[in-house]
DNA sequence: GACCTGCTGCGGTGTG
């Protein structure tokens, strides 16, 4: 193998790495591959024995990834060399390992990898490993493991609890985690962590490295990744992002367009009208009913396109997934109406457009989606927004700053969380024992634990070894037993059973299949519906799902039975899924444009046709601009509103919002309706308050600020939720075998009984204070409340005293009709709303009453009944 | 009494 000098990085020459990468092999010259800078910077850092992380944009990754595969042979064939090792009779033991997040992308990478190492290592074997597997395969593996393995993280987990891994293992000598960065930042990356530490222990010289989309701590993910071993990783970047065209679908009659909603189905012509002139398009959604409704809308449309637009979502069952992944790599799909589900995987190299219907809520989804298109070398990515309200106009104009300014979000890890660190102990006593001084070093060792406490280890110890102090009757919690030799093992085949029944960190929301109905059998599954909504409904009823109307026929063991039915009103199933917030980065784009915009500036298309909106929120109010907190007041029937605009994402405005009704509840005695969104928030009191008093008074104080945070929630219910994840996480409760699945209600209910037992006899216990903590800084991001708190403070307060509400106003109100509708469908409640707004947008503004929306709002059935229109406002001195 | 916000991802069963 021949070296060569690389004359050009700067970048590798700057932390250290050799600069001789070997030339490619003779199988890749034949084929015409000349490796990229980055590619020989990849290669000659692995060969020259560094980890480090390889950043390439969307869209390329898989490629890259696969190169960096071929690569390892290279390593590999440092030590024996090719033409050597071409006959060898015996097969090489596991030498690579390559985790990827999802089955369906271990499939594809095998796929790769075959061709390249059937040339280059021909006494390699390469397989894959994940819940997919078959049994015979199993076995196979259980014998002997191939020389490459692609896996998942659980997977890999599952290898770790092998009684033979120290043996087995010790052999590889790369590991390499593709999509680094969708695990980053949660725990599944957090199990990554423990793992390449237990590989690290046996094998020092252990080759890590990462492969990362775009993220804005890439450091931060290379010192994760190797934890101990960063300060000798290697940054790799891949070449500038391709081409990217952002543009935005915009409202016919913008001056029309609603001020709130997100459903925006006023687009779906538009949206057709696009797909009718496009190749294969992607239409993300944000949610798997909206997913739902929008395929039915396009459908009621257009029934000319039945069977060639399908419908993918997370809850659809894996073959209907399979069949509209298929039609989309071969081609025979005009449009795929999905959500994050085709975030990731397969390259569909037909995909030509990508719309997202309503907001990305953030920078590195949107390039995430981007990328989805124009997968070929030279084409171009495109994604095309679709608002659904005025305000998503102008976030698209942001949010094409954010990315043109590199404003990517950062994934931070997550900060010890016991829950994985107990199943890890388990998992490690099972895979050969440990003993707790070296184990402890192992674990400190990660980014994640490094500031493990002795006392916090010392409880998790406990806690494997019997359960902590109030669970110490029952053996099922006495997992870990020093044996005589002070090694601490699983004394139990079927405790190591249930463990490995019970690996892994996700968790997920309690779910019925959903079935059609046959006589004498099962019919073909369709997917899974949350429990809730199916209790709600009555056999004979009809919802909307997969795509088509369903009658329920019956419900039996944790399966609803379902046949086809005709037209009608059908109900339309609600998840509750994740609640994403608007990003910080996409937020401040935000508010830079509306900086902007109050300066003139409205130099895109975007802003042009948010024009309307800005104007009457300029004329009736004022613009949220940088340095300026905008205070709205409002007296209506209802009562005493006020509106913040502290554009820091729903959740950090739910914590801010009942953080401020608390301190100011505290000064007098006030009750308070509390309506968020991801721009801004409402106070609203029935009982008279002086806001600006009240403001006076360090109402936005930022000291203290979790004490009453968590004072003023219900945050006993929060922490409870949290609890259940973290008590399926530390192995408390199990699920049981697939056959005997205990139903996730009786789950909860005993994760809810632990919570009780603990609360009361085991205050101490560690992971209380973790459910604590996540709802804090994941359920109410309170570091980002307490960052808001300061910028408010800091900010100059405009106080205006509305006389119509304001269109960033109009969004919130709409937002608290939600949560407590009556009489009228909300729907209908708002095309009133937005009727009137528009009149008096219209009409001569000077000539508008200071009547219409608010008080219509307050009207009652009755005096509607009755015929008469809304009562006067009773006005405040 | 319906509802028109709320994403994604994995794993296990068996033994000659």
């Amino acid at each position: 193998m021949t070296a060569r000098v690389r004359p050009d990085a700067p970048k590798a020459a700057a932390r250290g790495v050799a600069l001789s990468a070997p030339a490619p092999h003779a199988w890749f010259a034949e084929r015409g591959w000349r490796p990229a800078a980055f590619q020989r910077e990849v290669w000659a850092a692995i060969a020259a024995g560094r980890s480090g992380l390889l950043h390439a944009d969307t869209g390329a990754g898989k490629t890259y990834a696969v190169w960096l595969g071929a690569l390892m042979a290279f390593a590999d064939a440092g030590a024996a060399p090719l033409p050597a090792r071409a006959g060898a009779a015996r097969a090489q033991p596991l030498r690579v390992l390559w985790l990827t997040p999802m089955r369906a992308l271990a499939a594809d990478t095998l796929q790769a990898l075959q061709a390249p190492l059937a040339a280059l290592a021909p006494d390699w074997r390469v397989g894959s490993r994940t819940g997919d597997t078959g049994s015979s395969e199993r076995a196979a593996q259980a014998r002997r493991l191939p020389s490459g393995l692609v896996t998942t993280p659980e997977s890999l987990s599952l290898l770790l609890a092998r009684a033979d891994a120290p043996r087995e293992l010790a052999s590889v000598r790369l590991v390499v985690v593709d999509e680094w960065h969708e695990m980053l930042g949660n725990k599944r990356g957090v199990q990554v962590q423990l793992a390449l530490a237990r590989l690290r222990t046996w094998v020092p010289d252990l080759c890590v490295w990462g492969l990362s989309a775009t993220l804005g701590n890439l450091d931060e993910a290379l010192a994760t990744l190797l934890g101990d071993n960063a300060g000798d990783g290697v940054l790799v970047r891949g070449p500038r992002e391709k081409a990217l065209r952002i543009d935005t679908l915009l409202p016919a009659r913008p001056e029309r367009f609603p001020w709130a909603g997100h459903l925006g189905k006023r687009m779906v012509p538009q949206v057709a009208e696009e797909i009718e002139h496009s190749g294969t398009t992607l239409v993300f959604t944000n949610t798997r009913s909206q997913a739902e409704l929008w395929y039915q809308a396009l459908l009621d449309l257009r029934p000319d396109w039945a069977g060639l637009i399908a419908l993918h979502h997370g809850s659809l069952d894996r073959a209907v997934r399979a069949w509209v992944e298929a039609g989309l790599r071969a081609g025979t799909l005009k449009a795929v109406v999905c959500t994050s589900s085709l975030d990731l995987g397969v390259d569909f190299l037909p995909v030509e457009r990508v719309l997202q219907i309503g907001s990305a809520k953030g920078v590195a989804r949107l390039l995430q989606r981007a990328g989805r298109s124009g997968h070929a070398p030279g084409r171009a990515s495109r994604i095309t927004l679709v608002p659904t309200h005025s305000l998503e106009l102008i976030e698209a104009a942001a949010v094409r700053d954010a990315v043109s300014s590199g404003q990517v979000e950062a994934r931070p890890p997550p900060d010890k969380p016991l829950d994985v660190l107990v199943q890890h102990l388990v998992t490690v006593a099972l895979g050969g024992g440990f003993r707790p001084e070296a184990l402890y070093d192992e674990v400190r060792s990660t980014c994640s634990y490094r500031e493990l406490t002795p006392a916090e280890w010392q409880w998790c110890l406990e806690f494997v070894r019997q359960g902590g102090p109030s669970l110490t009757a029952y053996p099922e919690y006495r997992r870990v037993l020093a044996d005589d030799a002070g090694v601490w093992r699983v004394p139990d085949a079927r405790l190591a059973r249930r463990h490995r029944m019970n690996i892994g960190t996700i968790v997920s929301d309690a779910s019925m299949t959903v079935r059609y109905w046959q006589r004498g059998g099962q019919g073909g599954a369709l997917g899974t519906v949350e429990e809730g909504f199916i209790a709600r409904l009555a056999p004979g009823d009809v919802f909307l799902f997969a795509g088509r109307p369903l009658e329920l026929v019956r419900v039996e063991q944790m399966t609803a039975y379902v046949r086809r039915a005709g037209a009608g009103r059908p109900a339309v199933p609600r998840w509750n899924g994740g609640r994403m917030p608007l990003s910080s980065e996409l937020a401040d784009a935000f508010v830079a444009r509306l900086t902007r915009a109050a300066q003139g500036e409205l130099d895109v298309p975007e802003m042009q046709a948010a024009a309307p909106l800005l104007a009457v929120q300029a004329a009736w109010s004022a613009l949220p601009v940088t340095g300026t907190l905008l205070i709205e007041t409002l007296r209506t029937r209802e009562g005493w509103h006020a509106y913040l605009y502290p554009f820091a994402g729903r959740l950090a405005h739910m914590g801010l919002a009942s953080l401020l009704a608390w301190r100011i509840g505290r000064r007098q005695p006030a009750t308070f309706s509390l309506a968020v969104n991801d721009y801004g928030l409402e106070l609203l009191s029935a009982t008279p308050v002086d806001w600006r008093a009240v403001f006076a008074e360090g109402l936005l104080d930022e000291s203290a600020v979790l004490e009453d945070a968590l004072a003023s929630l219900n945050a006993g219910e929060l922490r409870l939720r949290r609890f259940r994840e973290i008590a399926r996480i530390a192995g408390l409760v199990v699920q049981g075998p697939p056959h005997a699945r205990q139903s996730s209600r009786q789950l909860q209910a005993s994760a809810s009984l632990f919570f009780r037992v603990f609360e009361q006899y085991d205050r101490a216990n560690l992971l209380l204070s973790q459910a604590e903590r996540e709802v804090l800084s994941q359920e109410l991001d309170v570091a980002r409340l307490r960052q808001t708190l300061v910028r408010m403070q800091a900010a100059r307060q405009v106080w205006i005293e509305l006389k119509h509400v304001s269109p960033f106003a109009f969004a919130l109100m709409v937002e608290r009709f939600r949560e407590k509708l009556s009489t009228e469908k909300l729907g209908d409640r708002v095309a009133r709303m937005l009727a009137q707004l528009e009149a008096a947008a219209g009409g001569e503004r000077g000539a508008a009453e200071p009547t219409d929306v608010v008080f219509a709002l307050g009207d009652t059935p009755a005096r509607k009944r009755a015929g008469r229109g809304p009562r006067r406002p009773r006005r405040r001195s």
